[in-house]
DNA sequence: GTCGAAATGCTGAAAAATCAACATTCTCAC
DNA sequence: GTGAGAATGTTGATTTTTCAGCATTTCGAC
């Protein structure tokens, strides 16, 4: 199905900018990289993401805006498929534990609770 | 803080499935291994994430056992985080709708519809 | 004790990734 | 129309990764 060749460390890093992102320019890629090489290497990296498949280019004026081929929603179940495989052993309530950890002070005491409770409803039934 | 150095493709590959593991032998790894190479190959990999500091290496009897040096819990709040922030621009509610999703048919109706209920409540307030 | 199986230790070649340099094109202000 | 700025096009050297081969060690069966 997802037969598209794997990814190397540097094009990682620029597919989950692009991802996190939306869209992006060579120049706000290069930008939002922690430990960035040159521009020129930048869009290197971008040219063999759009021939791998992973990323699309489209001319937008004088320069080209990047975007992932993968449609959004895939992407964010893939993406939590894995994690949820790899770090959770497939354990729902655990990731959502995890997740509310995550933010547990932006939400009401009132809410985690209800949340909490949530969890462990499902975690009767979902495993 | 978190100053280990960077992984490779194969090197994400092998630690991914040591965190899924907990533990393992360079033939487990092997095993689980997509498309894996020879055993030789992936002892060389082991080897060197041992350098790096991802994981230690422990004799038992004839053979290793490796495991990664980050604690679970960290690594699982590591991982989420970055899924979060990448793919879901950091919506925790956007997060536990997709993993509800992965799992949909597992809940009963009921259940479905109450956490439904609960990520929009977490959605006023959580962000 | 010796043979075979299972594992490691070690090494280097081949392939891939990474990166920068330089040339070129395009656009706009003047 | 020309010069500056911003972007792309192209190329190739360097570094890193990936991988396998072969020697060695360990252990148990015979």
């Amino acid at each position: 199905m997802n037969s598209l060749p794997a990814l190397s460390r540097r094009e990682r890093e620029v597919m989950d900018l692009a991802h996190e992102l939306g869209n992006a320019t060579a120049a706000q890629i290069q930008e939002n990289m922690a430990d960035p090489p040159t521009y020129s290497a930048v869009r290197s990296t971008l040219r063999i993401l759009v021939e791998k498949g992973h990323l699309v280019s489209e001319r937008d004026g004088l320069r080209y805006v990047y975007s992932p081929t993968m449609p959004v929603r895939r992407a964010r179940r893939s993406a939590m498929r894995h994690v949820l495989r790899t770090f959770f052993g497939g354990s729902l309530p655990g990731a959502v534990a995890t997740l509310l950890e995550l933010r547990g002070d932006d939400l009401t005491p009132e809410e985690h609770a209800r949340i909490t409770e949530m969890i462990e409803q499902a975690a009767k039934e979902g495993r």
